[in-house]
DNA sequence: CCCTGATTCGC
DNA sequence: GCGAATCAGG
């Protein structure tokens, strides 16, 4: 496979969007992200979007900006106080923003932040658990999924076993789940 | 262990 | 120009 005009597009477009090398390559099929990479350095454009020009020196105080950037768009902060609840059934939201830079001028791209409990979810946690690895108590490790499947009080339990995605207990899918947000308050049926 | 991008260097 | 191997980090 080449470096067709469309692929190179397609991956300019992409790697602009701030998508890792990785998944531009699985998009673009037949090449490996050390592709994907080595190309985007030839085109010239390893810098997500023409980012402020590298002086160097990381992250200086700098007190002097001879030439400041036209429009300082500040980020809106998420000023979100840990606000521990003292007992209340509510999943800790992750809080892993996507470190994705912005051209100024522009809010936020995509947040697909949005948790949102979707028969996918559920159909997907039902796919995982055909591929999981179905690895005991045992072999847990800090990388493994640790979601539960089956009953613990059967032969029929184990745990899913797949990668986890980054400092998660859970694997990609299980986190989609497990965070699910509360659902609408329940009363406490007794 | 999983992932990320960066660089090198034989092809 | 290409990209696998390697490096360097999270």
């Amino acid at each position: 496979m080449s470096w067709t005009d469309e692929r190179v597009e397609l991956l300019k477009k992409m790697w602009n969007d701030g998508q890792s090398a990785s998944q531009i390559a699985k998009e673009l099929g037949n090449v490996t992200r050390n592709a994907v990479i080595g190309k985007v350095h030839r085109l010239g454009l390893s810098n997500r979007a023409g980012l402020a020009p590298v002086a160097g020196e990381e992250d200086e105080p700098e007190a002097q900006a001879p030439a400041p950037a036209p429009e300082p768009v500040e980020v809106p902060p998420a000023p979100e106080p840990e606000i521990e609840e003292p007992s209340t059934q509510s999943a800790a939201p992750p809080a892993s923003n996507r470190r994705a830079i912005i051209p100024a001028g522009q809010p936020l791209p995509p947040q697909p932040s949005a948790n949102e409990i979707s028969p996918e979810a559920l159909a997907s946690v039902r796919e995982v658990e055909k591929s999981a690895k179905r690895i005991g108590l045992m072999e847990l490790t800090e990388r493994t999924c640790k979601w539960p499947i089956g009953d613990p009080a059967t032969e029929q339990f184990w745990f899913c076993g797949l990668p986890v995605q980054s400092g998660k207990p859970y694997c990609e899918a299980h986190v989609g789940v497990a965070f699910q947000p509360m659902s609408s308050r329940r009363d406490r049926k007794r």
